[in-house]
RNA sequence: GGGAGUUUAGCUCAGCUGGUUCAGAGCAUCUGCCUUACAAGCAGAGGGUCACUGGUUCGAACCCAGUAACUCCCA
């Protein structure tokens, strides 16, 4: 039979992943065995499949694998968010094209096309993660708008409401003038622009300028001004002006303290108020305060008791509380009133300014910030705890610096404002009565009663209730993700909830490590004790190799379902695991998914190899050596592999084992069993060297599962049950490791490679068979690796001597010499000036041993061991020399 | 403005408690090979003032201080 040349992953990926399915390898039902729950980010119902998305889940498919292979109970849960402000925009947007406008809907009519959207492009990403072989008990998808989890949503909302944690309040937010919404601040695109700086001069009340002390005059250069300068981009809002700030330690300013100044054009009087939070050198130093306009302003506002002036209408023309301009636009009040200010020597000058100003992603109209009523979240007693969790170690970030990120958030955390003006989410479960109040409760029926107690009024019927219209945050369901998957709400003990929580890992990305993960340790915490997981992975961001974050817009992101049907799904996951560090942003290449690719055309050709091979079995072995060596180096490779497992070292741990397998099996191994052309092999080696492959194949399956599995069914291994694949397959335990046979074969590495450079340099064929003998001083034995040398460096005769050989090209290993002598005469001058050089290079090493040994502050205060180690080299050192300073003479240099 | 992080070979990164292996890996590069598993390969080689400046130490890529550049988060 033909094999083909290369690894042709078409051919066996969709065969095996339905596979897998056919015979439910991905599915998890509790039983005794441990238990390993990853529950995935869920990916937005908006999206198709990103390369983030591909790191992030090759990262958990991995763990998955690797953690069904050691005989865990293995269960990764799939499934999807809502995503309420990117999935309303898309189906806003796909209405708009059927010509319908989301006004003339109702809100039921509405959340109609929004399921029907749903259906249709909801699942994509996760039939996209098929492709990438992700092992997902498929049977358990769940989506964040799920009846349970929707409830579950409402009844958090209930209970933290009850416990006095959720409230209503007045907050800033990015309001859309021309949409006339509020928008979030990932939909707020800033972009720098040319502005004036307008100075204008507020008069002093003058009653009170009179009283000022004589030093105070004497002080100021202002003194004899009755008026202060502020400087601003937005004179329209003057009108709204409560205060004007200035630092405390503004010596200029000492006069103005306690004072009370008029509005221009206006004339209103506001007071001058005190704060280190002006800036002293921008501007005039004079800060007008405008809550109503401003978020710093409305927390300075807050701070100072100062009342709040709205003077915009919610088109972003200016109201009646403006007292002048009333009905202009604020861009146009802003030049009119310029002049205003200018005809009423108000204006002290106008400069030219750069400075970010925020606009709405959707209608590109310049952002207001506006005060608006909004549900919140209390979150300082959450934080608490679950700021516990992560410092006690009991939640371990991976890596570790985001600690103090994480810790530096949640002491300076923030209530969360959960509501949002959408129509797709969960609606906020609150029901408003005829008198303003408001009655939290699970449905209409129940709202009614608490209404009716409430109010003492048994008179009112549901027509009287008024359901908020806001729905709340996504996060505000993603962060009960993974107590709600196992229906932990309804069911707080079944047996789902009980076995699989609190899960093992968690695989996400650092900048949602606030929004979705702290939150989630906070909803552990409070709804079954205990965090959500154990370990969280934090991957970086995916970048191109500019740097360059990957966006639909600059174009710079490879379609990952391209790659894989370029490099095939298991080169795609090596090569973005290759350049994985965690934590830190990857710059992604192609040309690791081709390194991906030529690693498993390199696994395949040695899987050709071994299968060509003819057994004879009456052949006796002459590979003992080999065979034991690779099971040592098997062994010791395998517990780096694990080590860099359980820190987290993914790449790391990949590229041990890539170099298991090219190197040591694939170069070294194979070479060294290998039998002549068309010569059959014995039994033994060849038995040896198909369970070496077949662990291979199992050390290498989470990463490459496609190829694995294939190669694993062949008949190479013998007859396989139906079950008995390779993704359920049992890692192997760490063996016997002879490190003396490790040390002593990496000395035989260097002798070969010696060989093969002095073939490279003095250009004879690998066909020329040498003679080689050597004087060893170092004890170990080289006739047990005459074979393998012999072999490998085509030498003819292995001769051990005593005496050097004189006119032959020599060589050093350890300190053991070896001696290949050619036709040709060696050049003597080239000869010492390549010894000379080994020999200063030595004496210099040699010196800086020798000056630690000879320094008392080293003896006395270096570890015994590493006294132990100078003495070594230095003996090293001086062994090398002597033989070294011995050639030189011989060669009378 | 506040906080955090990064800087080691052309590129992407390791380097753990300061001490053979401390200056490493993979890729890329260069040289020679179509040697019957693999040219998506084999063999060999070159490449770095560990960002900079000081300090601590017997000893610093590693610890400390400062400087510079870049990145992220919060405002």
């Amino acid at each position: 039979m033909s094999i083909s040349k290369t690894y042709l992953p078409k051919e066996t990926e969709d065969k095996w992943y339905s596979y897998w399915l056919k015979h439910n390898f991905f599915k998890s039902v509790p039983d005794e065995r441990e238990p390993y729950t990853i529950v995935i980010p869920p990916p937005n119902v908006t999206g198709v499949l990103h390369m983030g998305h591909m790191l992030n889940n090759t990262i958990q498919d991995v763990l998955v694998r690797r953690a069904r292979m050691k005989g865990k109970n293995a269960c990764w849960v799939p499934g999807t968010d809502h995503a309420s402000i990117a999935t309303e925009a898309k189906v806003v947007a796909m209405l708009k094209e059927r010509g319908i406008s989301k006004k003339d809907l109702t809100r039921p009519e509405f959340l109609t096309y929004a399921w029907e959207w749903k259906e249709k492009y909801g699942g994509i990403i996760l039939d996209q993660l098929k492709k990438l072989g992700a092992s997902c008990d498929w049977d358990r998808t769940k989506f964040t708008m799920d009846e349970e989890l929707s409830e579950a949503v409402i009844d958090t909302f209930i209970h933290l409401y009850k416990k006095g944690l959720i409230y209503r309040g007045v907050r800033m937010v990015n309001w859309d003038p021309q949409g006339k919404t509020a928008v979030s601040d990932e939909e707020v695109i800033r972009k720098e622009i040319n502005q004036k700086l307008y100075y204008i001069n507020y008069e002093v009340v003058s009653s009170e300028f009179l009283v000022l002390s004589e030093k105070e005059t004497q002080n100021s250069k202002l003194k004899t001004q009755s008026y202060l300068t502020i400087a601003t981009t937005r004179p329209e809002t003057i009108m709204a002006d409560a205060a004007i700030c200035i630092n405390p330690n503004d010596e200029r300013y000492v006069h103005l303290h306690g004072k009370r100044v008029f509005i221009p054009l206006i004339n209103r009087e506001i007071p001058v108020i005190l704060d280190e939070y002006v800036t002293m050198d921008f501007g005039t130093g004079c800060l007008k305060v405008t809550p109503a306009h401003d978020l710093n302003d409305y927390e300075l506002g807050q701070k100072h008791n100062l009342p709040v002036i709205d003077i915009l209408n919610d088109d972003g023309t200016l109201n009646e509380k403006a007292q002048i301009l009333v009905g202009e636009d604020r861009f146009i009040a802003r030049k009119k009133i310029a002049v205003l200010l200018e005809e009423a020597g108000a204006l002290a000058k106008v400069e030219d300014y750069k400075s970010q100003i925020g606009f709405s992603e959707r209608t590109d109209a310049v952002i207001e910030p506006k005060l608006s009523m909004q549900w919140f979240c209390k979150m300082g007693e959450m934080a608490k705890p679950a700021l516990e969790y992560v410092l006690d170690g009991e939640v371990k970030l991976i890596p570790e610096k985001f600690i103090n990120t994480y810790r530096h958030w949640m002491e300076n955390v923030r209530d969360w404002n959960i509501s949002r003006q959408l129509w797709w989410g969960q609606q906020i479960p609150a029901w408003y009565l005829p008198n303003g109040e408001f009655v939290i409760a699970k449905n209409i029926e129940e709202a009614l009663k608490e209404a009716q107690l409430k109010t003492q009024n048994s008179q009112l019927t549901t027509a009287d209730l008024t359901r908020d219209p806001d729905v709340v945050d996504t996060w505000f369901s993603s962060w009960l993700w993974p107590i709600s998957v196992f229906d932990g709400f309804k069911d707080p003990n079944n047996a789902d909830i009980n076995y699989y929580y609190p899960t093992n890992d968690l695989v996400t990305a650092p900048e949602i490590l606030f929004f979705w993960v702290a939150r989630m340790i906070m909803a552990g915490h409070e709804f079954r004790g205990a965090a959500p997981f154990k370990n969280v992975y934090l991957t970086g961001i995916v970048r191109d190799k500019l740097g360059r974050k990957m966006s639909k817009s600059l174009g710079n992101s490879p379609d990952p379902l391209e790659l894989i049907e370029q490099y095939g799904a298991d080169g795609v996951r090596v090569g973005m695991l290759l350049c994985s560090p965690a934590g830190n942003d990857l710059m992604f290449d192609v040309s690791y998914c081709e390194q991906g690719r030529n690693f498993a055309n390199k696994i395949w050709n040695a899987f050709k190899l071994i299968k060509g091979w003819e057994v004879d079995s009456s052949l006796a072995n002459p590979n003992e050596i080999a065979i034991e060596w690779f099971g040592s180096r098997f062994n010791q490779a395998l517990g780096e592999i694990e080590d860099n497992f359980t820190q987290y070292r993914l790449s790391e741990a990949l590229m041990a084992t890539y170099k298991l397998v090219w190197d040591d099996y694939c170069a070294w191994y194979l070479e060294m069993i290998k039998p002549a052309y068309q010569q059959p092999i014995d039994a033994v080696t060849y038995n040896a060297t198909v369970a070496y492959f077949e662990n291979i194949l199992k050390i290498l399956h989470p990463f490459m599962p496609f190829l694995t599995e294939e190669l694993w069914h062949d008949e190479l291994f013998g007859e396989r049950d139906t079950l008995d694949c390779c993704i359920v397959a049992q890692l192997p335990n760490i063996g016997e490791i002879n490190t003396q046979l490790l040390t002593e074969v990496e000395v035989v590495k260097v002798i070969l490679t010696q060989i093969r450079n002095i073939r490279q340099t003095k250009q004879i064929s690998p066909k020329d068979a040498l003679e080689l003998s050597y004087k060893s001083n170092s004890g170990i034995n080289y006739q047990q690796y005459q074979a393998i040398i012999a072999k490998l460096g085509n030498i003819s005769t292995f001769t051990a001597v005593n005496d050097k050989v004189l006119g032959a090209v020599n060589f050093l290993a350890l300190t053991d010499e070896f001696f290949i002598p050619l036709n040709e005469n060696i050049d003597p001058v080239a000869e010492c000036a390549r010894l000379n050089k080994e020999k200063d290079y030595l004496l210099g090493f040699l010196k800086s041993v020798n000056a630690k040994l000879g320094n008392e502050r080293f003896m006395a205060n270096a570890k015994p061991e590493v006294i132990e180690i100078e003495l070594r080299k230095k003996a090293d050192a001086e062994a090398k020399l002597q033989i070294i300073e011995q050639n030189l003479v011989d060669l009378a240099c």
